[in-house]
DNA sequence: ACAATTCTACTAATTATTTAGTAGATTTAC
DNA sequence: GTAAATCTACTAAATAATTAGTAGAATTGT
């Protein structure tokens, strides 16, 4: 899996959110948009060359939608800073995000309390941002 | 504050780590390069000019050092990540990490009780990769 | 002191990224 | 059914990032 640059993650972000769109979809969503309807076929395009994203056809016009999840990309990316900046260590970046928000890690582990019966409940549920996610088979359905 | 590029990235995370060093310094660091000397030097001159890092001299050779954190650089990072990928919440990210590593909440929190101690005795421990860091002053001492 | 080495500053080439226009096909609205 | 609108594909220009060479100043070894 590839990193994405900035313009192509703003539209990976919104697909993801969306699960499948056009290109005037995307532009609809993307707030104070000032780029060009070809811009952003185009940077769709090269989302599509790079395999993160694939289309289907209705008539003459594409929908696009995910082939890498936002769950798998996250994770690349959290193992990443994981990496680079708390020494591959979650405990680590659990105590610096602690610190910096100077709150204690006893606050931080009532709060994963809260959502700890959710995950009991729900072995699949509220991991990234969308929550009715977990995408990558059921996106054509 | 900017957002480094890749190369300069590994170039700051060495510079961090040495907290000051010479473009040698830095090359000697870099393992399997395949750059040329005057490539890094480029690279460290952008991180100068990017205000990144500063130099003083010593004869006719800089010595480079960091003049933006890695705490805050790592914190602005780590932000970006929580917004984009896990809404903002601390325990989403919790969450996911959890689960894509099939270990509980529970386990989280007591990988986390183990640094509990250290962060009550030393407000300014353990934070990020580099342990003696907090670099922002002393660096010139 | 002077040749060899080392270093920075400047320049420049290549590739990646960002941006958008044009052409031609297709669809839509009367 | 034809004009207007829409859409993709291709092309291309501008800027950013990556990479390294050359020139000249400074330093080092003998």
């Amino acid at each position: 899996m590839n990193k994405l640059t900035k313009a192509e993650e703003e539209i990976m972000l919104i697909l993801w959110d969306l699960k499948e769109a056009t290109v005037r979809d995307v532009i609809n969503k993307i707030e104070n948009n000032d780029l060009a309807y070809t811009t952003i076929a185009s940077f769709i395009r090269i989302l599509e060359k790079k395999k993160f994203i694939a289309h289907r056809s209705i008539g003459s016009t594409h929908i696009y939608y995910p082939i890498i999840s936002q769950s798998d990309y996250a994770g690349q990316s959290l193992h990443g800073l994981l990496n680079k900046y708390f020494d591959g260590s979650f405990t680590n970046l659990a105590s610096f995000f602690a610190t910096e928000n100077d709150i204690s890690i006893k606050d931080l582990q009532e709060m994963m309390e809260e959502i700890k019966e959710d995950l009991r409940e729900d072995r699949k549920a509220i991991k990234t941002k969308d929550l009715a996610e977990n995408n990558d088979k059921q996106i054509l359905s």
